[in-house]
DNA sequence: CCCCCATCTTTCCCGTGGAAAGTTACTACA
DNA sequence: TGTAGTAACTTTCCACGGGAAAGATGGGGG
């Protein structure tokens, strides 16, 4: 039941969907609360008591987007590798959380849920890096560091259109040989183009 | 003399440093035409004639960026691993700068101007590139975006507050022992045996 | 000397976020 | 069943921001 009435539903549910839909399409910058509640067919005032302001809305997205990278993370198996590419995944396939998510200026980023959520993605992130020293000889305590600034980086670059052309469509795949070289690198010989 | 006329003098620099000085502070999102208008004593309105609009001051501030980071890279040496640091240290010591550079929908990307002068700064970064491979047999097609990558995901983590703690006050120096990892990776047994 | 034009100002409009107070309707409770 | 309490939403108001348009100013070239 959509609703006819004076109660919306689940206004709450609206807003960040509809959020999470505008900042995808055209980014944080041009995402406005009266935007939102336009779509939702509600005042413009109506996020006041679900959100409190504009930033408590960024709030709830970016607590969504954590525990949906940590979900995907999860999901991605035992495979540091394919942890990595997950990773890549999520930020394209969100892009409007992971905007959020790494912008912390545009919302309470100290509020105890988002730490709790950033905290359980976290764990999720290090349990893949935690399989990863096992293939290869002694881990260096920079590890974890550089597996997470890879994926991020790339992640990043290629959200923001800066990586060059000829990569392909598809940012896991791209993403998983640069991702390799990082652990792999001895191997050279033996890992040819794992397609 | 500063000015006690109509014209200011140079209003295009005092305006592209006020930017850069308030984004620096607080943010792009926090940055207003009226309050850069209002520090250089011009009416709010002035910046058009310089700017166009508020892209096209961000415009300005994402060229300058990139001749800063061009001028950053080159002088960073032919090693490598300092030119990755430089590329981490500009991140954080030019922080408007680059928060604005890797956000093209604040700006205009395409402008001819920001395209040359991403230019200078690619070819600067693939120039440190290029001495990479020799170090330590053939090069991978996929090095140049693992470098990029890493460097980049290490410097918008640490802008973003997303490191762990403990990594020191030095983002260049904590971001080294990162990058070596990407290439001197088959070395591990000669190179510091941390952990 | 005077006109041209780059530079800056004034004024106006619309959109936005937020505060405050009012309205509606669900729910608990007798 | 009826009513009080409260959650959910609306209305109204304000200050701020970006931008368009037209006006004011003053330096420099003819």
């Amino acid at each position: 039941m959509a609703r006819q009435s004076y109660h919306h539903g689940d206004l709450r549910k609206a807003f960040l969907d509809a959020a999470v839909e505008v900042i995808g399409e055209s980014g944080t910058g041009a995402m406005s609360l009266r935007e939102l509640a336009r779509r939702a067919g509600v005042s413009h005032a109506a996020s006041q008591h679900h959100f409190g302001d504009k930033a408590g809305l960024l709030t709830a997205v970016a607590c969504q987007g954590y525990e949906l990278l940590a979900e995907a993370l999860r999901q991605a198996g035992d495979e540091l590798l394919d942890v990595g590419v997950a990773y890549v995944d999520f930020a394209v396939t969100h892009r409007a959380h992971f905007e959020v998510m790494f912008q912390p200026g545009l919302y309470h980023a100290d509020a105890p849920e988002v730490r709790a959520a950033r905290e359980r993605a976290g764990l999720a992130l290090a349990g893949g890096l935690a399989r990863m020293p096992a293939r290869r000889g002694p881990a260096s305590p920079h590890a974890p560091v550089a597996a997470w600034s890879i994926v991020h980086g790339f992640a990043t670059l290629w959200l923001a259109g800066a990586l060059p052309e000829g990569l392909g469509d598809d940012p896991g795949a791209a993403a998983r040989p640069v991702i390799e070289l990082l652990f792999d690198h001895g191997d050279r010989n033996g890992s040819g183009g794992g397609g």
